[in-house]
DNA sequence: AAAAGGCCCTGGTCGC
DNA sequence: TGCGACCAGGGCCTTT
């Protein structure tokens, strides 16, 4: 479940107890994720020293590199993911797959739907084939309608399908295309070859402002990151059209609609969102 | 090349 | 009360 802003909520929470800390080992209780978790990752992870903890779409990556040699471990949520610190003496409970040691701490990953990853890359992590692909980081400031714009030009799927895409951009999952395309106005069902580059601007300044709501709305939970129960899931958030249908529009008071696309729900206001 | 559908998985909700 | 059906979801993979 988590989309970009949980991610990058999880990532500021977990990463000052990570940053300089050695891996002294790793406990897995049940490889069969995504993939499976690597069989000899606690060859390669145990006794290196963590140098950072980044971002990258909705992977976290936790850079272990050493003296030029380049060493991450990927970390991935899925739909019902969750990282939390913990004292090492901790026994883990049910859907706690993994934990990353540290001394007297731990990251621990539970994760009760097993989309998630846990991966290890040796060498360089942007060639990395989950990363390789990856599009556009909407925060940043290359994003911009001009980008959406010029990466769309040749497609005929709906608007709402090709902010899901990855490849395009990273980062925007069912709920915050959902809100995104309201808040720019925009009709999901809209051929994404046939809006305007204007209609592009409004659309990455509302996947920005969406996003950057989200993420403040996340921001007062990592005080308590290391003590709350991990399963924050979606943050405190009063939602336009997601989950909303039937119930009137906040803007007109039209009633909200609800479609398939892509075998997933879209929700939008027929009069606001042409 | 792009689009559409399948698949992975389990907890929660709903109807009978 | 118990049970099965169904839905949610990210993202890769295969097929069209």
């Amino acid at each position: 479940m988590p989309e970009l802003p949980e991610v990058e909520i999880t990532r500021r929470g977990i990463e000052p107890y990570l940053t300089g800390k050695r891996i002294t080992g790793v406990r897995v209780s049940e490889r069969r994720l995504r993939w499976p978790i690597p069989l000899d990752l606690a060859a390669r992870v145990t006794g290196r020293r963590i140098v950072r903890v980044v971002r990258r779409g909705k992977y976290i990556l936790i850079d272990c590199s050493a003296n030029g040699h380049a060493g991450w471990l990927i970390l991935h949520l899925g739909m019902s993911g969750s990282l939390r610190i913990m004292d090492a003496r901790a026994k883990a409970q049910p859907h706690e797959h993994f934990d990353l040691l540290l001394g007297k701490r731990l990251l621990r990953l539970r994760d009760p739907r097993r989309f998630g990853a846990v991966l290890w890359e040796g060498g360089e992590i942007a060639r990395h084939p989950l990363l390789a692909g990856l599009g556009a980081e909407p925060l940043e400031d290359a994003f911009t309608g001009k980008l959406l714009h010029a990466a769309t030009r040749s497609r005929k799927a709906p608007i709402k399908l090709v902010l899901m895409n990855a490849s395009i951009v990273v980062g925007v999952g069912n709920i915050y295309a959902n809100e995104s395309l309201f808040h720019a106005r925009i009709d999901p069902r809209a051929a994404a070859g046939r809006l305007s580059l204007a209609r592009y601007e409004a659309l990455a300044a509302a996947i920005k402002s969406t996003l950057k709501r989200a993420l403040a709305a996340g921001g007062s939970s990592l005080r308590d990151f290391v003590h709350s129960d991990g399963s924050s899931g979606y943050f405190q958030q009063q939602y336009c059209v997601y989950g909303r249908t039937g119930l009137p529009c906040r803007v007109c008071r039209t009633p909200i609609l609800q479609l398939r696309q892509g075998q997933r729900s879209t929700f939008y206001c027929p009069a606001c969102q042409k």
